[in-house]
DNA sequence: CCTTTTATTGAAAATGATTTTCAATAAGAT
DNA sequence: ATCTTATTGAAAATCATTTTCAATAAAAGG
């Protein structure tokens, strides 16, 4: 199927990332992102811990952590926030800037946005600010959680 | 000045709502919210704490947080995120449904957002989620900033 | 005013999430 | 196969936030 190919070449590229930037091949560290990679819901790192956990019993809630750091750094995941439950992370935005949650299952939808790019020069144009960061999260419903 | 005006006029419609809730006004209260009525940054609690307690000494940190959940409760203050700093508050967004944040010095501006209507529908159609929220928030330089 | 009621307070303890420390381990280079 | 050192998990430390609780002070009623 197309969506576990998509999936499985994320792991792949995560882990090609990891090694060209030096970074070595750990049970624990591979647990985690496949977990993530093959994930299509924003995981908070107890979450993400609890599942990476079934693939690698004896990972520690520290790894993931540190993990998660790494993969921030490479922009591998971005960290998503919600007004109640704050810090998830999901698959890194490559390309695709925005994302849409669903608030009942935490499932993640990518969408483009370059309709706001108008919207943002009127802003700056207003308010005198040079805007270098833009951040567009919708929240909702899936389909599944609808019905 | 105008600005004065509008930022004396927030502490007092504020101070009417926690009246009309059947909330005391007491000084720990009044000194945190007219440092944050008067304000045009984003606070966060300890920051909040650190500038009341110029205007009430004995306030405790406690306090901080217990007024700002009930200010938050009465739609009077808005969390706000980043991507470092995570929980930082502002005043509610009434009517104006948006904001930007200067990275530098926490400053806010507040604006319309009508332009991302359409965007909206366009996702909600392509994707079949329901979407009840949405979340724009643009970062950036102030004009004081940059120069 | 003065008293009374009770919401609100600050201090201290508890909680929960995240980070740091450190000795032991295992990945990957030689 | 061995060596080097990045990485690990456990435990301790830190940091933000919440809860508990006895003391206080707002505001309502006399």
């Amino acid at each position: 199927m197309a969506e576990f190919d998509r999936l499985t070449s994320r792991y792949n590229s995560w882990i090609k990332a990891l090694q060209d930037n030096g970074y070595r091949l750990t049970q624990p560290r591979l647990a985690v992102i496949k977990v993530l990679a093959q994930s299509d819901q924003a995981l908070d790192a107890s979450t993400l811990h609890e599942k990476a956990s079934e693939e690698y019993p004896a990972l520690s809630l520290v790894s993931v952590y540190r993990t998660l750091e790494k993969m921030e750094d490479l922009h591998l995941v971005t960290r998503v926030h919600r007004n109640e439950h704050c810090h998830a992370f999901v698959a890194g935005l490559e390309g695709h800037q925005h994302l849409m949650i669903c608030e009942q299952c935490g499932k993640v939808y990518y969408f483009s946005g370059d309709d706001i790019h108008g919207l943002i020069e009127k802003v700056e144009a207003f308010s005198g600010y040079q805007v270098t960061d833009h951040w567009l999260q919708l929240f909702g419903r899936c389909p599944e959680c609808i019905s």
